[in-house]
RNA sequence: GCCUCUGUGGCCAAGUGGUAAGGCAGCGGACUUUUAAUCCGACGAGCGUGGGUUCGACCCCCACCGGAGGCACCA
């Protein structure tokens, strides 16, 4: 046992084995001189006497013996870490302040020296030394702090002091455990790599990996930025439903989950357009929802099968205007982010600075593959383009399509500089405002960065009899098999019956977004917890109680 | 859905036909200014799961279960 003595009985320690009466069953090489294993973990089994998770239940029966509590209910703080850095950051090196403060957080390291112990305080905004002298705390309190564990949970009150190295540090003058892990922290040099992992227990990726803990904090003032933009402009933010009676506002596969009181179908939302424009009719002019959508689709480093949207729609303006406030918004996010609106992408700066270059679809398909296309043009002669490209085609599409297909194919992924391509062929976009000057265009454009559309928007199409036109099409396609086709909304026709103002309409993928501001290659890396397989192999057995 | 890669103690990681290195954490010990502290000591896995081949399998084969990347589809 313990050489040192301490309130709180260690494993091993005297009160035990007198509250034990049974004869030491321990095998041999438990019950020699010093040995200080619990004697409960006698009744465990051998695989759960070697586990640090079943030392640790012992901890916590042995803490609870001494009449602790392990997991008590508060502890008051009076500052951040990165508040005491703020204030003692300009002390010198042996510098002293006899300052009380008192902080919460987990414990990250330990690095005993015999009668001084330093630890590492980490909370939301920082991590700081802790300076755990017997001198100053005694030897029975620095055993109890050296008996925490890495991942613990802990409240220290203390005074302000510098190391001769330099290093600002906390001198605990008391510590009280405020939480006690079970399970041990990853390497604490390599941490967690294991991308399963990482993604199935967040938890333990945001406690070990800063890239994780930044790429959220990234994602937060990314869209606190957007969202302060809007207001600023006098949109109004709302919450519309997230289970629709019908699918529609975009085309693709809905989840469909049952209600039990109204004994019907309902669809997961896959788009937040029609109840917003709703909301147009109802003369709210500006709205927008900043929210998860749902599409019953494939995962990949770019999709997950929910995501976040902002769609935003201003009355009385078209999609130039839309142009200008994509700008404002996505540099808002990136400066607010980022602190700059040029962001390194794979050795590239991407300049977010607005304004973008505009360029219609057709310009650009010239400019980059070198043919002359337009939708207008005979389906033959665009098909005999693709004939060339080496692109297939199916017989059913238009000229439009066409042009559609070798922008996709050949053009999209070549632009790496923010570039708003307008003016999309009217067939391959059903919700958007025809284009006023040319009727096989419409008035839309997407934002193209880095390869990938981040942006969409539209004159959006307030014709109500154009509207139940397209709905029929759609529902029509629906019934021919197309799982993706939308059903006729005909309240939302009523509502356009009702007039709609002219309205320019936006959608960014909030995630991509967040992708490109924090240089990462993945959607899972800015969803906290993307969708997976459920995990295979955790069962009860995993938890075992301890041997109680 | 298809293709390729991948799964070794709590974490990281070697081994690729001869019977599981090493590091971190944890455990015991030393140390009052460390910074991934250091030093000494003891311990812990039969290699995702189930079959098969072989005298012998972490290693080869098959199936299944996770994961990653790519293709297809979509934001």
């Amino acid at each position: 046992m313990h050489k040192t003595s301490c309130t709180v009985p260690r494993p091993g320690a005297p009160t035990m084995d007198a509250l034990d009466p049974t004869p030491d069953a321990r095998p041999e090489a438990l019950r020699e001189e010093g040995s200080d294993i619990d004697p409960e973990l006698v009744e465990q089994t051998d695989e759960e006497r070697a586990s640090i998770r079943a030392l640790r239940l012992s901890k916590l029966a042995a803490l609870r013996e001494a009449g602790g509590e392990p997991y008590p209910y508060r502890f008051d703080r009076d500052r951040n870490i990165d508040d005491l850095r703020a204030e003692f950051g300009g002390l010198e090196a042996g510098e002293e302040r006899e300052v009380d403060v008192s902080l919460a957080g987990r414990l990250m390291l330990k690095r005993d020296q015999g009668r001084l112990t330093f630890g590492q305080l980490r909370d939301r905004s920082g991590e700081v030394q802790l300076f755990v002298s017997a001198g100053v705390i005694g030897k029975e309190q620095l055993a109890e702090f050296n008996d925490l564990d890495r991942g613990d949970w802990i409240g220290v009150n203390g005074t302000v002091m510098v190391t001769k190295k330099g290093e600002l540090s906390v001198k605990v003058s008391s510590f009280e455990l405020l939480s006690k892990a079970l399970r041990p922290l990853p390497d604490k040099w390599k941490g967690l790599s294991d991308v399963d992992a990482r993604y199935r227990q967040r938890y333990v990726d945001l406690t070990v990996n800063a890239d994780a803990r930044r790429v959220f904090e990234v994602r937060f003032a990314a869209v606190q930025a957007i969202r302060n933009e809007l207001a600023r402009r006098r949109f109004l933010e709302v919450e519309t439903p997230f289970l629709h009676l019908q699918q529609g506002g975009a085309t693709a596969r809905p989840f469909v989950t049952h209600y039990n009181a109204l004994n019907m179908d309902t669809y997961l939302r896959i788009a937040l357009e029609l109840p917003l424009k709703r909301l147009l009719v109802g003369g709210l002019e500006r709205v927008f929802e900043i929210g998860r959508v749902f599409r019953n689709e494939g995962i990949d480093t770019r999709h997950n099968p929910e995501f976040t949207m902002l769609e935003a729609y201003q009355a009385f303006g078209d999609y130039t205007e839309m142009m200008e406030l994509t700008e404002q918004l996505v540099a808002a996010a990136a400066m607010a982010a980022t602190g700059s609106t040029i962001v390194p992408v794979r050795g590239v700066d991407i300049d977010l600075t607005p304004s973008w270059r505009r360029v219609s679809m057709v310009d650009l398909i010239g400019e980059v593959v070198g043919v002359e296309m337009h939708p207008s043009m005979p389906v033959a002669d665009a098909r005999a383009i693709l004939d060339r490209l080496g692109l297939s085609y199916k017989p059913t599409w238009g000229a439009g399509r066409c042009t559609h297909e070798v922008y996709d194919e050949l053009v999209e992924h070549t632009v790496i500089q923010p570039t708003i391509v307008l003016d999309h062929p009217r067939e391959t976009s059903p919700l958007a405002k025809p284009h006023r000057e040319d009727p096989s265009l419409v008035e839309r454009f997407e934002v193209i960065v880095d390869g990938r559309e981040l942006a969409n928007a539209y004159s959006e199409l307030n014709d109500p009899v154009e509207q139940l036109a397209r709905f029929r099409e759609e529902a029509a396609a629906k019934a021919a098999g197309d799982p993706e086709a939308g059903d006729v909304d005909l309240d939302y026709v009523r509502a356009l019956e009702y007039g709609m103002p002219p309205a320019g309409g936006l959608g960014i993928g909030i995630d991509r977004l967040v992708m490109l501001l924090a240089g990462v290659e993945s959607i899972r890396e800015v969803i906290l917890f993307p969708t997976l397989r459920p995990e295979a192999g955790l069962s009860d057995a995993d938890f075992p109680s301890g041997g109680d």
